[in-house]
DNA sequence: TGTTATATGTCGCTCTAGCGACAGTGCGCT
DNA sequence: AGCGCACTGTCGCTAGAGCGACATATAACA
């Protein structure tokens, strides 16, 4: 039963389709499923990178901190995507926080199975290289947004892309639940946590979004 | 003749070190060498990535501009390094701008090609793969610096970086031939010119280092 | 060697956004 | 139901650093 919904899973991954069917059976023998709730980590930093994770349902958010011990949010992994895979990189240790903000269901599977099933799989290693691909770009833009845009355009970039990878359409805009909090998307987009309130009750008094503590929610179409 | 200092450029480069005879042979025979001078640029955005190059010789800048115009500058590249390596990491067409600054040599190889010498030469594979591993990191401390850092702290680890990667060892420190113009060093550390300027100077005062548009020193020895 | 273009040095204005402080609010837990 | 804690809202101060302006120095080139 529990199994079923594992193969299940798996084949929702696209990242999976490109493998032969062995593969996929020994994907589906030695990963291993596991639920977690919010606040667990998964990985410290200084730990070593034994495995990588699929993330089923649930977000998680790759963070890092300073010497000084500032914090900042790198990115929130979502449902379907891979984390930790800094394990197939090099990267003998974490440099990042891997931890859940919203109950998650995810597989891990070791790196040097993993490793092996990739030089057995040309197609699989083509997608794995996409991912790597987008991820580096996803940073790349990081990188834009913090030199050329100020803190309400990162907050407002930032707001769009939750939205539209985590919402749900709606008649009158999108929908995402649950929301943040200010500190969370201060984190997230390198600002403060007052500058993150003022910038969003700006938008809630143009009309653009509207937001409790549950939920988020935005009206302009040309955001997304 | 100049094919023998191709196969030469070629075996010192780490990257190479992993394959087997075959491919290197066909790694010589498909790569097209050749030499570019400052100015010169290998891509443009917007182009097809059709190429992956590695640098033999000189310097690279890999950068960016955003649409109304700024410019960013996200990387050099120095000698044995790789550029270009979106090519094989799903990416159609290229976003950064190549531009090379220091006379240089550069072999550049079609991406189908080394994309059947990687599912060919597991090695290879290995061997790129922490590439690209030590690439997103690179990017991921640009990100780090960029939030946690001011800008003399930025300028500074830059210029530890820069020494670092491109000096000689002198009795009395390190030395990098040429040195750059303030203008490029505040594109590669998010700051303006007029800031880097006033930084620099303070260093000199501090006999931290010292430079001439020729040449640049770092006295320090807890700096490398 | 003179002329021009590019790079450097310096000043002062301005503005963004971080930060501390504190009050108000509402969620969750027992 | 009620209490406490975490989150939100607001204000005012301040420092960092960008930017324009302009003077000076140095390289490049004819």
């Amino acid at each position: 039963m529990a199994e079923k919904t594992k193969i299940w899973y798996l084949q929702n991954f696209n990242l999976i389709q490109g493998m032969d069917e062995s593969s996929m059976e020994m994907m589906d023998q030695k990963s291993k499923m596991k639920k977690s709730s919010k606040r667990e980590v998964i990985y410290f930093p200084e730990e070593r990178s034994d495995n990588i994770y699929m993330l089923k349902e649930g977000k998680v958010k790759i963070s890092r901190v300073s010497e000084d011990g500032k914090k900042m949010t790198l990115q929130l992994i979502g449902p379907g995507e891979i984390f930790g895979e800094s394990a197939i990189l090099g990267q003998d240790k974490r440099e990042n926080i891997a931890e859940v903000v919203e109950d998650a269901v995810i597989c891990s599977i070791n790196r040097t199975m993993f490793q092996e099933m990739l030089t057995n799989n040309p197609k699989l290693n083509l997608s794995i290289n996409k991912f790597i691909g987008l991820r580096i770009r996803k940073i790349q833009a990081h990188v834009e947004d913090l030199v050329f845009k100020d803190a309400q355009e990162r907050v407002v970039a930032f707001l769009k892309r939750y939205a539209k990878t985590f919402g749900k359409k709606m008649i009158d805009g999108w929908m995402v639940r649950p929301f943040l909090t200010h500190q969370e998307i201060a984190d997230l987009t390198a600002t403060s946590r007052q500058t993150v309130n003022s910038i969003l009750n700006d938008l809630v008094s143009n009309q653009d979004i509207k937001y409790t503590r549950r939920y988020f929610q935005v009206f302009r179409k040309d955001w997304i």
